[in-house]
DNA sequence: TAATGATCCATTGACGCCCATAAAATTCCA
DNA sequence: TGGAATTTTATGGGCGTCAATGGATCATTA
């Protein structure tokens, strides 16, 4: 398994540590993360998105898409690269986040690790909550395609991995 | 083998701990489970859904169809994602379910398991008990309703156990 | 030197892993 | 066919390891 899945709650200690839940690390260590992992305000979300190699490199994948002197470029090459931030990992598998990172998730004395496949988020325990009972009303809406399954299609549903 | 079925009554221990019905297990070695089986709360009933690869890949399978950094795609990662644990089975067979899970489906010292073929459900026996009831009475009235096709005799309300 | 930050160390509590026991099912043999 | 032996399962408990957390020491710099 190399996706970041599950949620963890940890505690901001004094100092404005926290650590990163243990399964997480490792995957991160298995994408790798030169010098520390990557972290940028979430772009539609109060909570941050972080996240190793893969994750940067993704971005770069978008950005690629896109010609390179063009608006659209620059701009979504400032959302993304602009407010990101390499953090590094001390021997103990904490973080400290930065003041502006802190702020725009609302964090205070907790943190919420959220994994999302290729990167996780870290919300405030009680933002997240919230997040989660809208998110759940969605997924009603759209349980048909996860409730609904032929019973013997012989795994129809081609997929990845 | 490959589905789940039957349902089965196992009880928590002091240690939180709860048997898989080895018939179960047997499925998930078949189905594979990297790091454990995936859990979630049941979307229209106070329970648990659980599986293994099969399940996760149907999840994947849900989002891949989706561009990478849509709206779409966040909300629904954060529905899918963020609530489902990944929990490990230990040498015996044994799960230990988080206190999130165990508060949505109110288990306390025991746990019905579900089979429900591509994936199965944890039920506290009471609610359970009560669902089955009321599953029953729905399956007279539609017996009525479409005015009972030919009976092979004795076939009428199986229940388990 | 004071303050800030980074590395190291210590504690504790949870979890994984192992073994023991008992009950139930299955196999085997008379 | 019936009963005994064996295997599988469920469940309880002990123990070692690791992760999370708090604190201390050391370095760096203003």
């Amino acid at each position: 398994m190399d996706r970041f899945v599950s949620t963890f709650t940890n505690k901001i200690d004094a100092k404005g540590r926290v650590s990163i839940p243990a399964p997480f690390r490792a995957v991160l260590e298995r994408d790798g993360y030169a010098g520390g992992i990557y972290c940028y305000p979430s772009l539609d979300a109060p909570a941050l998105d972080a996240g190793g190699e893969r994750l940067a490199q993704k971005i770069d994948g978008l950005l690629a898409g896109l010609p390179d002197y063009s608006d659209e470029r620059d701009e979504l090459s400032v959302a993304l690269y602009g407010d990101v931030q390499v953090i590094a990992i001390d021997g103990d598998g904490r973080i400290v986040l930065p003041q502006l990172l802190r702020g725009h998730a609302g964090l205070q004395s907790e943190v919420t690790f959220v994994g999302l496949g290729d990167k996780f988020q870290m919300w405030a325990p009680e933002r997240f909550d919230e997040r989660r009972r809208v998110a759940r009303e969605k997924v009603q809406e759209h349980r048909k395609l996860l409730g609904r399954q032929p019973p013997r299609s012989g795994g129809g549903d081609g997929d990845g991995e």
